[in-house]
DNA sequence: CTTGACGCTGACACTGATGTCAGGTCCTAC
DNA sequence: GTAGGACCTGACATCAGTGTCAGCGTCAAG
């Protein structure tokens, strides 16, 4: 397929595509024109792409995570470098804080969002004058 | 205290500090001087404001956000407005496919670690030589 | 009063993924 | 062959929190 589908099938700006190639996070044969052309597994490759920067790990790290994946592109599923596992521990350490740390975020939201809803069940109250707790 | 304290305290930079009150985020009284003069509670509220930054909410959002909690700052407690809950159920709905996110990310590290580390405990053999399932 | 640590403002730089635009090429349908 | 949509490269902009520096003021201890 083209870049223009894969961008429809994955939901990430064509822009987007070609900045993962240029970090060397994706590959295309190119047509005889020039147009890059993708294999059906570039689908997956870029949705996975997409949750290790949405877990925050940077394009270098990225890159050489994927070569150590199992099915990562067909090609010869490298094997992890002592230096690329301390990194990787330290991203999966980073991650389990962050998940801690998003699961308090929620609970804030889900206070405040709470209490408001609370309110909307009520509508004639004391919803602005705190004269002493309801209930 | 003043910043330096706060900012060891929480260890949070005293750039990021300014940067904060500069937001609305966090008040401070002023010495005659005109140095910034922070309240106990200032370092839960700073610890609060990292962990709402790092779920991905925008300072605005924050501030905006900060005032309906209780305890927010000893003041009066404000309530959410029907546009701000609307926000917030956004960002709550957000953090939760972000969590799902970092968990399957995790389990990518994982398994390329896990990979790895299996071969640091028989460090001989078919390391880079596929020849077949191991067991 | 002096000294040295600490604090103040304002300005500029950076990061890194993404948006956007310009000017050109490719490809398919007619 | 031509119209028009899809694609190409390269360049510059953006966002938002943070780092860093300059130049100056504050404050507590001696």
């Amino acid at each position: 397929m083209r870049i223009g589908e894969l961008s429809r099938r994955t939901g990430v700006s064509e822009r987007s595509l070609r900045y993962y190639e240029q970090q060397h996070l994706l590959s295309s044969e190119r047509t005889a024109g020039g147009q890059r052309e993708y294999a059906e597994r570039a689908v997956d490759r870029v949705v996975l792409i997409q949750e290790l920067f949405a877990a925050g790990l940077h394009s270098k790290t990225i890159a050489k995570l994927l070569p150590c994946m199992r099915d990562s592109d067909g090609g010869p599923n490298e094997m992890a470098t002592d230096s690329l596992v301390v990194e990787l521990v330290d991203e999966r350490d980073r991650i389990g804080r962050l998940i801690a740390d998003l699961e308090r975020s929620r609970e804030v939201l889900d206070e405040v969002i709470g209490k408001a809803e609370e309110v909307r069940e009520r509508p004639l109250a004391q919803a602005s004058a705190p004269t002493g707790a309801p209930g």
